[in-house]
DNA sequence: TCAACACTATCTGTCGACAATATTGTTTTA
DNA sequence: TAAAACAATATTGTCGACAGATAGTGTTGA
């Protein structure tokens, strides 16, 4: 059921290195040498190129003619910039799942929900399940858009760089209930039917996130001051 | 100053192949046999899958494993996706472009839609004009926005699709006037540096813009049947 | 006649080697 | 001594050839 379309050399290379470069192996920034790598992979150039290529695809590396690939820098200003992004692509996820999703949908939905709320309230330092559980609900619902480039772009090409920046950047996120109480009004909206409310309130949540990543790395600016 | 950063041969490959794609001189659909593009070319089969691989990136091909690539079919299902994807990302761009272009971006644009205005209204099949005056007042909404995610989206990946059911679709576009008055209004709410305006403004310019196309495909659904 | 199998041909994936370009280090010159 | 020109080295881009997989064809058997 897990990657079964991961048959060809290049296949496995690019989930390699996709895997280290998201968690920080290897480092942000830091320049890809095909040589290198090539070897210690024990593969040929032409597939760890083919890898590469679609780190480029979903914006991990950047690539310049003759001179070479590096993983990107991750910034404050880029983060930013992702979160309007989702802001934008996910309200309408979110929009297009209250007026396209199937009975079965909705009701997973709730199921995640309904399991999110248990562990943000019962589990204490819920970082882990707050993670994923807030992954799953997103992924189910930009699913649930029936919308194929929505779905290609919020899942395949964004998903990688916000795992990177959720790896490296740590969030210590004092948002579990409250982000989770807000997925529950998003549930509602969609279970309604109502689209523009459904758009509305995912754009708020999402926008919520921003500011408290936004204030976040405010106060981590501080402290390295102080220190 | 255009495309300058097309050096190598799997640049230029790229750029032919997209160019043919877009414009249907190879059909959509169609298979895409490596051995003899790489001989009608006159290029190794590596620069061609390096150039197969770009235009898998920004969804022109679609490819499978041991199996090869095939030109994306154009569905009427798809285009009103992209619609969609649009008005989430092009709204939250003249969102952004209210709230960060410079003095210089909004000139231009103020300029953009005068010229456009008198093309529209002088004259009479203005299909040419239109469409290439549309591009312009969008990508350049785009680039103000300083959000480089968004550019590269919206500039690089869906800029080629959207030019491909251009060309391919026709659109004979009775929307000229509209379209241009729609425009001066995004215009204005970005000049006043109003972000909330800007964004539903656009956002209500690129859903009539859908609607419209939903209309013309219909239509000639139905003049087919009778056919 | 049709279905299943084997075989062939063709295509994609992968590899190692060569060519072109960029980088580094050294020498030369002002 | 500093800067420019050059030489040496390493890296990326490109190529042709081989290996593995797929699809089509023909054959065989019920």
């Amino acid at each position: 059921m897990k990657n079964a379309s991961i048959t060809t050399i290049a296949d496995k290379v690019f989930e390699n290195l996709c895997s280290a470069i998201v968690k920080g192996e290897i480092p942000a920034g830091s320049k890809i040498s095909e040589p290198e790598l090539s070897i210690r992979l024990k593969v040929s150039r032409a597939s760890l190129r083919e890898a590469i290529g679609r780190l480029e695809a979903c914006r991990l590396v950047t690539r310049k003619a003759n001179i070479g690939a590096r993983v990107v820098t991750l910034s404050q200003q880029q983060l930013i910039e992702i979160y309007q992004v989702r802001e934008a692509l996910e309200g309408m996820a979110a929009r297009l799942a209250a007026q396209n999703c199937t009975e079965e949908e909705v009701k997973k939905l709730q199921r995640l929900v309904e399991h999110h709320t248990q562990e943000a309230n019962t589990i204490d330092g819920a970082s882990y399940f707050q993670k994923t559980g807030d992954q799953d609900f997103h992924f189910h619902i930009v699913q649930s858009s029936h919308n194929q480039h929505l779905i290609n772009l919020l899942c395949h090409d964004l998903y990688h760089l916000m795992q990177m920046y959720r790896y490296q950047y740590g969030r210590a996120s004092h948002r579990a209930v409250a982000a989770t109480e807000e997925h529950r009004y998003v549930m509602n909206a969609i279970t309604d039917g109502d689209g523009e409310m459904a758009e509305l309130l995912m754009r708020n949540h999402i926008r919520k996130s921003r500011l408290n990543i936004e204030q976040l790395l405010e106060s981590q600016a501080q402290t390295q001051v102080q220190a």
